[in-house]
DNA sequence: TAGCGTTATTTCCCTATAAATATAACACTA
DNA sequence: TAGTGTTATATTTATAGGGAAATAACGCTA
């Protein structure tokens, strides 16, 4: 039997979802590209779902995650602040060692 | 800032979903009531989307999880197999370890 | 001033998922 | 034999979510 165990984590703030694997490959993507609109096409989403992900990203923090401008010599953009830096880079670090706990569980499942 | 990370578990087999919490939920419910739509009605979902469910649980494993039977002394019903239990119970047991796992993370997101 | 590429937002439509309904088969009971 | 409560399955109906497109505002550039 070939098991594999896989996981899915989030952060909460106030019973919403504040950061999901969907939300940090966006930002991750916002701060290679440098705007939402590339990010979107990178990932191929559209771009009002993405929008709608960094929008709930902002109203959810209590320090801003990602600075916008519009307008401007290449119409605008959105950059990552160094808090969400900070915050992709743990979030990425917890996710990564859940998953290595899981890989020691394996063998529980597989000679039951 | 007042976060909380969730997380959700589930087994694959051949890349289709073999066990997550909603499927483990149905079992339990199986194991207390001894039937399917009385197992469907405790959890409050569809009797087809909880047929589904077993279906597809019994379709992945190579081992029998449940045993139904149809007609008879009261209508038929479902029980779970010792391995279907064992698989339950292990289950538990490496979800509420994820959970564990994440608690100790916890600080790493508040002093950020 | 016209054009450009963004952010920001609304509206409409379609589709994929879920719920509701219907039906068949079954084996016991009264 | 009629009735009951299951499992098992197909068909229809409703609902929610996502995509596409349209629109506005913005500030630089040429």
């Amino acid at each position: 039997m070939r098991f594999k165990i896989k996981s899915r984590i989030w952060i909460e703030v106030d019973e919403h979802v504040f950061l999901g694997g969907g939300r940090v490959r966006l930002l991750k993507a916002i701060e290679e590209t440098g705007s939402l609109s590339k990010a979107a096409r990178s990932l191929k989403i559209s771009y009002k779902k993405a929008w709608i992900l960094i929008d709930s990203v902002n109203k959810s923090a209590n320090e801003p995650v990602i600075v916008s401008s519009v307008g401007g010599k290449n119409g605008g953009g959105m950059l990552l602040t160094p808090y969400g830096k900070k915050l992709i880079s743990t979030f990425d670090d917890i996710n990564h060692g859940c998953w290595n706990y899981l890989d020691t569980q394996l063998k529980k499942l597989e000679n039951l």
